[in-house]
RNA sequence: GGCGCCAUAGCCAAGUGGUAAGGCAGAGGUCUGCAAAACCUUUAUUCCCCAGUUCGAAUCUGGGUGGCGCCU
């Protein structure tokens, strides 16, 4: 099973990964896992680049349209979902490529994440609750108290990480450190290599500028509005996409169509930058700058795993 | 042509004689169950130019240049 090694296909936002999986759809017989925090929620499909139909048939992508706009997800719950969807491709013969940019999920698919035991919701709630009666503030001092290493590292603004870190504590009685040495992982059943198509700056801000004309061209607006009038506007925002919180801003008189077009790209942007920072501190990826170089190896990648699974069979 | 106002970073701007606030944009970074999220760090040896006054000038004076407004 070890020289089974899987595809992936990262980097920002825009750089092109979803046209170079679609173009080794001409020699291999593939299906793409996205590995797309944004993708994962259902209607939002302009914003997010989703799939359209014709691409579909060429490569059928899984791991999307999971959740209702509002619902949670998360990088535990991808492992479960990459894997059934790696799992069924597998089975009817297919070679699957997971392709994205969510950085944290590719991570917690390649080397896995910290489980713990009983997850509990409620938990995570009163610990929200507290933070908004007595501030975040109150809730890093008890942090503090329980797990010291864990609050010498998170910043006290970082809400967020304070609250998974007590969630840790409170639910395992365990600090984070002694999670992770405990190493009770969740891990994915198979192996991957990543590969990073990372273009010059100048050029991923370009192209990130024409994709936001290019949506509205394809009439995101549209989608904005139906989503509004289905009542669905607050649940959109709580998601959090890029796009669509600028653009229900605009359908709601708060911004002008000019404004709101600037703004997505000033985000879209800034998204891109936190995700090269991010590839880059990953030790175990091979970078690309051009798309050609990156599909001359991902054909040698897919010859080798079509091999493997020749022999194994 | 005359009168008045203004000129500080890519943008908005505070500072009116004591050694350049702040915001935005930009850049760099952090990250093991919210990640298209959240959070952190950082940006003017110099205030349009020249001369002067002063121990000391973005701040005062004179001249120049550019912009805006009003009048003719």
């Amino acid at each position: 099973m070890s020289d089974i090694l899987i595809p992936v296909i990262c980097g920002p936002t825009a750089s092109g990964k979803s046209a170079t999986a679609i173009a080794l759809a001409e020699e291999f017989p593939i299906e793409i896992v996205s590995a797309d925090s944004a993708q994962v929620v259902r209607y939002l499909d302009i914003g997010t680049a989703k799939p359209s139909r014709q691409q579909q048939e060429i490569a059928p992508t899984h791991c999307i349209d999971l959740i209702e706009p509002g619902e949670r997800y998360s990088a535990f719950r991808f492992i479960n979902d990459a894997d059934t969807a790696i799992d069924s491709i597998l089975s009817r013969g297919k070679l699957p490529i997971v392709v994205g940019g969510t950085g944290l999920y590719i991570k917690a698919l390649m080397h896995g994440i910290v489980a713990t035991d009983k997850p509990d919701p409620a938990i995570r709630i009163q610990l929200e609750r507290d933070a908004r009666t007595d501030g975040p503030e109150s809730l890093h001092k008890r942090l503090a108290e329980l797990d010291p290493e864990s609050a010498a590292e998170i910043h006290p603004s970082n809400l967020i990480r304070v609250v998974r870190a007590l969630e840790i504590n409170i639910a395992t009685g365990m600090t984070r450190r002694h999670l992770l040495q405990a190493s009770v992982h969740q891990k994915s059943r198979f192996q991957f290599v990543a590969r990073v198509l990372q273009p010059h700056r100048e050029m991923l801000y370009s192209w990130i500028n024409q994709r936001v004309d290019r949506y509205m061209d394809e009439g995101f607006l549209a989608e904005v509005q139906a989503l509004s009038t289905n009542g669905l506007a607050p649940a959109v925002r709580s998601s959090a996409v890029i796009g669509y919180s600028e653009l229900l801003d605009y359908l709601d008189g708060c911004a002008t169509l000019e404004q709101s077009l600037n703004t997505i790209r000033m985000n879209t942007r800034r998204y891109a930058k936190r995700q090269v920072t991010w590839f880059k501190a990953q030790q175990d990826m091979d970078f690309f700058v051009d798309k050609m170089a990156l599909k001359v190896v991902l054909l040698e990648d897919l010859t080798r795993l079509k091999r493997a699974l020749d022999t194994r069979n």
